[in-house]
DNA sequence: AAATATTTTGCATCTATGTTGCAGAATATT
DNA sequence: AATATTCTGCAACATAGATGCAAAATATTT
């Protein structure tokens, strides 16, 4: 589905902010962060809108949090959101330590793990640290 | 192990705040985010300073990261790192959606998971949502 | 296509979080 | 007890993120 459809899907404008940052999503695989995001529009946009942006994004279900051990907040695009239009991130999100790039394993599913008793589970995130076949 | 003696093996003064917020870790079994550290701590510690506690502690292998999907960094402490002094966290963490504690299981650890091919892994972290024990 | 209604953006402002340099205080060493 | 080392607190700074509101852009209606 193209970048203005899935918008209008989700009930919302079509903008030109909003289109850069869902292609800019598209295009990189990788995980985005709210200042690659601004780097990458060359400060076309406002902070704010940036902000205002991803979290209507997350809203929707357009894209989700990825997990991280810093105080970052990474942003990124499930394809499968993006075809069907229902939210689920039970994969596993990667690291790379040489490039740094986060990326979603959308193949690869979060394992169940057996919990203590009286433990209830609701949902995983895992979140995976290496090489990835790239920088191998 | 005491707590001047896990200090002391680690090369660091024994001052009142870092005994304070060691006690913390030991009595509270979950994790820690810097705000619940001073309000525990009456404030009687500047900001900085436990910043900079923590920052140590992690440097030390004392603490570890815990991994979160909000902007918040959250510190723990392991059992084992206490008594042995290897850092290791490969173990699954815990966060209730009621009492909103974050807990380390220490017994669970994190499975492995088959990963496309030349991707290599180094460490994984897996944090589970759910309700916790108490609140069930 | 023009007019109106709805959304979205940008600006100003504010808050929380985290960092750094440096002098004085506390701890450790001799 | 005196010196050396480490740590703390203050001040200042940097960054991330949120909110209210008027202006601008988009969508809807006629």
């Amino acid at each position: 589905m193209d970048v203005p459809g899935i918008l209008k899907k989700n009930g919302l404008s079509i903008t030109e902010g909003r289109v850069k940052i869902l292609n800019l999503f598209i295009k990189n695989d990788g995980a985005l962060a709210h200042a690659d995001i601004e780097k990458n529009t060359g400060a076309a946009f406002d902070r704010v809108t940036v902000y205002r942006t991803l979290q209507t994004f997350v809203d929707k279900g357009i894209v989700h949090h990825v997990p991280t051990t810093d105080n970052s907040i990474l942003y990124a695009l499930c394809k499968d959101d993006c075809e069907a239009g229902h939210h689920h991130d039970n994969h596993v999100h990667f690291i790379c330590d040489q490039c740094n790039k986060t990326i979603c394993l959308d193949e690869v599913i979060v394992p169940n793990v057996k919990l203590p008793k009286d433990f209830n589970s609701n949902r995983s995130e895992m979140v995976v640290h290496g090489v990835c076949g790239e920088c191998k």
